[in-house]
This record gives C-alpha cells, structure tokens and sequence, in this order.
DNA sequence: CGGCATCCTCTTTGATACTG
DNA sequence: CAGTATCAAAGAGGATGCCG
C-alpha cells in the first residue's frame, strides 16, 4: 500500500493494515488462532491466493503475524498472530459493532467461527460462582462452543458429549438470540431448535430472558 | 468496493467504509464537523479531488455524510456526519490507539487537528469541580485549544487571549509531553516552549507530571 | 495435499487539467 | 468553491501451473 504519510495514528495503522483483505484475515486468526494457509483460504470465501500469499508476507513483515514449522504430527505451516496482532483486537471488535446492524437476515457467506468475536465481546457470565455451563451452537458449517470463562464466555470451535444445552438453526437466529434482540419464544418462532436447560442460556444472554418453549 | 459478502459484522463493515481514504475523511469530519470540500482536501494531503468527490458521494448514499447548503453568509456546501458517522469514532480512536507507537519522530505530513481525536481520548479533567481551563498549544499549521469540559476535555481549532498556558513546539513532543511519554523537562529539553501555569498542564495531563521549567 | 508463483484481465487509484 | 474529465499506473480477481 502506498503510504498516507500523515503524522497520525490512524492514518499509520491504515497504511499497516488497510489494505484490502488484511483485517479479515487478523479477524481469522483471532477466532481461530494458529491456521493453516488451507484453513485461512477457508475462512476468507472469495480470496484470490496470491493477494492471500502477499497479504501474509506482508503481515509477517510488519510483526504481526509469525509463521511456524508445526512437528511431525501436523506437518504443516502454521500462522499465528503476534502480541502485536493481538492488540488489533479493539478494531476489529469497533468494526464488528458498527457494521452489526447491517447483518440482515440475508446471510451471504458465512462460517460459524466469525461469531467467535461477538459473542466473546457481548456475552457475560452472570453467575461467575456457578459450575461452568457450555453451550453448543449449530449453525452454518461447523458446530461451536461456549463456554463460561473467568466472568465471560471463550467460544472455538468444537463439539462436547453433553452441553448444557443445545442451539440449531440460522446464523440470524441464533446471533438474534445470543445478543438480545430476539427472545427464546420469537427465536423458535423464527425456526430456532433448542433443546436443554433455558438457565444456561439466561445466565449468559439475559436479554433473551422468555419462557422455555412448549415441548 | 467490490463487497467481501461475508456475514461479519467487521466485514460488513469494510463493505462499507473499507475503501481507500474513507476512514480518513470520517477523520476529517469527526475533528472538524461541518467541513467544507476544501477544507477536506487540506485535511487529507495526498487525495485526489475525483476521489474525494465520489468518496462523499457514497458516504451520503450508506447514511455516514449529509451535504447541506449553508446560508447566506457563508454560501458554500457543509459535510457533516450523522450519527451513523459519528458512531465510526470507536474505530478511528482503536485504529488511532493501535497506530500510535508507529507516530515516530519523523513526522511526514500534519494537520494539528488531527490531535483532536486522541487527546480528547487520553485526556481527562482531573480536577471537574475546579475553574475551567483552556491550554493553547501552537503545533503544525493551526493553533488548537485544550479546554475542559465536564470530566474530560474538548479539543477544536482557535485561540483565546489569555490562555492558562501555551505549548509550542513540534508535533512529536507535544504530543509526547500529553500523552504523558514525555514529562514537562523533556519535553522542554526537546524543544518545547511552555509559557502559563504548569498546573495547569497538570491537571490534565499528570503523566507529564514534573517542575516547572527553570526559566 | 499444502503453499504458494505466474500470467492475464479488469477495476481502482493517482495525477493533472479543466469547468459552471 | 466544488467539483468533472481524462489518462496512465497500480492493485485486485481468476485461472492455472509448479514443487516438496
């Protein structure tokens, strides 16, 4: 990228990471953290290979992205942000909040991991004291965890033999439903499945407080 | 901008305000509201008019940028944000955050509004109860008053007869000296000049807590 | 297969000149 | 003052090839 030469900070941080697909793919590594090239191409639907090639470089190049040989086992580069990348945190989350309310029920591309950020951002703990309470998501491609954390929540990828409770259906829903702005009653209205224990949900979204659905 | 279609807040997001120069004119124009096209392209060295032209065409289409005539007296077109753009300022204060170690001493171009967005972030009114205070500081192109306002302070282009102090030196040391990088003899050993009441200074910005100059 | 590099086309940006 | 018009250069997108 051609420089700005502004002496401000913003403009500094735009000429490191403004470019076009550089912040998704930090977005990548922070819900998922050591990628694979192949797991990154995955994460970013529509990336040309070499923009994602030449953006990684150049990532590594700045300090914010390092690449490390994987042993044996895995066999396979892996990429993983640096302290520094990690601090982009902030940004991405100022984005993924300014650009909420443009999430319509249109969904476009979309893997179940990008919500790994939000809800990590918006969903709290509301009985720290309690046991620990996890809640598998299924919605888009693969199923998610979330699980209470230190007074939050730590969502990843993954299954688990028996959550607390259980959420099936589209990624509008589901995201309705986890920050708020659709109840449990209205989320099953809207095709959401539940199955499990109403309290797990209440005690991290309390805004999607209702009655346990009819069944 | 070709969309990235992903169903991400943060992508949705650069969908809309990810293109080149974009987050810089919501700079501009949450420094300076009601920014006149001119004044926008003295604030953003380096644009090219036909950019700048059809960057605020789209802003105003996405709801970011209203254009409206001014009366009489003044005759010409305002930009202004709404409050959809005024909401972009947690972006730009994290971008600015995370740029901030990249401000080296070598300044490249500058704007003395462009302090406005990260003092009045860093800064705070330590003292509310007491009188108000009003520091100039003479930096880059344009004079900019400090003053407080209810806890924290406000930040705008101007002068005032008689400040309770004035800061006049390069870009980098007063900007060292209130984000507290730089106490008030260092930054006087690198160039600073200081007229006024340090407590001034102080009750601002007490990480730049020191003596007095010795003059 | 994972991790790219090359080649080609198309779009966006930048620089400059000009206009109501 | 607030843009449009024009043209060259850089960057992005897409397909394919290469190599351990």
């Amino acid at each position: 990228m051609r420089t700005y030469d502004h002496y401000c900070g913003a403009a500094r941080a735009l000429d490191v990471v403004g470019d076009r697909w550089t912040l998704l793919i930090v977005r990548e590594l922070l819900a998922r953290d050591g990628c694979r090239y192949t797991d990154l191409q995955y994460g970013l639907p529509g990336i040309a290979t070499n923009l994602l090639a030449n953006r990684l470089r150049e990532l590594e190049e700045h300090g914010i992205v390092t690449r490390e040989a994987a042993p044996p086992p895995v066999a396979t580069t892996l990429f993983r942000l640096t302290e520094r990348g990690r601090a982009l945190r902030p940004v991405l989350t100022a984005l993924g909040e300014w650009g909420a309310p443009l999430l319509q029920d249109e969904c476009g591309e979309f893997r179940s991991h990008w919500l790994a950020l939000p809800l990590e951002r918006r969903l709290r703990d509301h009985r720290p004291d309690g046991p620990p309470v996890t809640i598998e998501v299924r919605t888009g491609d693969q199923p998610l965890l979330i699980q209470t954390d230190d007074g939050g929540v730590r969502v990843r990828p993954g299954t688990v033999a028996t959550p607390d409770a259980t959420l099936t259906g589209a990624p509008p829903v589901v995201l309705g439903l986890l920050v708020g702005e659709l109840d449990l009653t209205a989320a099953c209205a809207h095709g959401l499945e539940f199955r499990g224990d109403p309290d797990a949900l209440r005690r991290l979204a309390p805004a999607a407080d209702a009655e346990a659905p009819s069944r």
